[in-house]
DNA sequence: GCTCATTCGTTAGTCCCCCTAACGTTTGGA
DNA sequence: TCCAAACGTTAGGGGGACTAACGAATGAGC
């Protein structure tokens, strides 16, 4: 077991006032904290977030192409690949070549991908629920409303 | 110019709302919006982030060693070294060795560093102002406290 | 006074995320 | 028919956060 360094993360109450309060600054450090959580949790059942952002499009949005994925999850193309063989190397999704369109992929989801799914959807949910432990469900929902409003704005165009 | 790429980030309408809602992925998304605006327009004056961090904390708590400043940034050790680098070379900081504790050396702020202090002040406003564009000063006032209440309680031990 | 764990600054290198560049294939519109 | 565009894929860069290890220096407990 390594050693615990002492030297990683900053002391609350010793950063200066002004960083205290620069929302760049506290996005960028509670996103690290919720990537730990995240990532965390869903090593849990070898999984990553990815590819749990995957599998739920394939349930939600039904058969895709893989451009359509990267679209929907905001997983760059490029990584796309990587992901789509992860799952259907292990069986939870499916990749077949589109009749129609020689170009495509048609990327399914599987039982065992459906089934996958339901386990690594209450691991999220635990995640979440650990990220947010401080605040009230009042205060979860409008942290959610601002972000929203902050991703939306700056993902148009 | 390069030709810019169509499918690096995800279409607002199309990300299913199970992922739409998700505070993980949601702060992970705002921290990008963030780190790109700020880093732009701290680029316009050749600083990053770190030096500007680093910068503040002199400002804020004076003289310190390079440790303190660790703690008080949270910029790790070993990134700290190539910050206070790049700062001595253009004459903003001054890092001498302690003489009443040889392993440390005392980092301070140059008056050249405090007046450029004073330029980088203006462009992270600005930026901090770009990034919350859509939502009012209440709502920032909002988003700032609870994204507090998050980093202190994940940042406590 | 010594010993030894600890701290400090530093170097090197890892891992993950996001992104660019380029390519061969296939398609569809001018 | 020709050409621009979209598709999947591979390779690689860059930044941020981190680990591991090291020599030098310190200081607390014996």
């Amino acid at each position: 077991m390594p050693e615990r360094d002492r030297h990683a993360r900053a002391d609350p109450a010793a950063v200066p006032p002004r960083l205290r309060s620069l929302a760049s600054r506290l996005l960028g450090r509670s996103a690290g904290h919720a990537d730990r959580i995240s990532n965390a949790h869903l090593a849990a059942a070898g999984a990553t977030r990815w590819q749990y952002a995957t599998l739920v499009t394939l349930r939600d949005g039904g058969p895709a192409s893989q451009a359509a994925l990267s679209d929907r999850t905001g997983i760059h193309r490029s990584d796309m690949v990587a992901v789509l063989g992860e799952l259907t190397e292990t069986g939870h999704a499916r990749r077949v070549p589109d009749p129609a369109d020689r170009r495509r992929n048609i990327v399914t989801l599987t039982e065992a991908g459906q089934a996958r799914l339901g386990v690594l959807d209450h691991l999220v949910d635990q995640a979440q629920d650990e990220l947010l432990t401080p605040l009230s469900a009042a205060e979860r929902g409008e942290l959610v409303r601002l972000l929203q409003r902050l991703d939306e704005h700056h993902s148009a165009r």
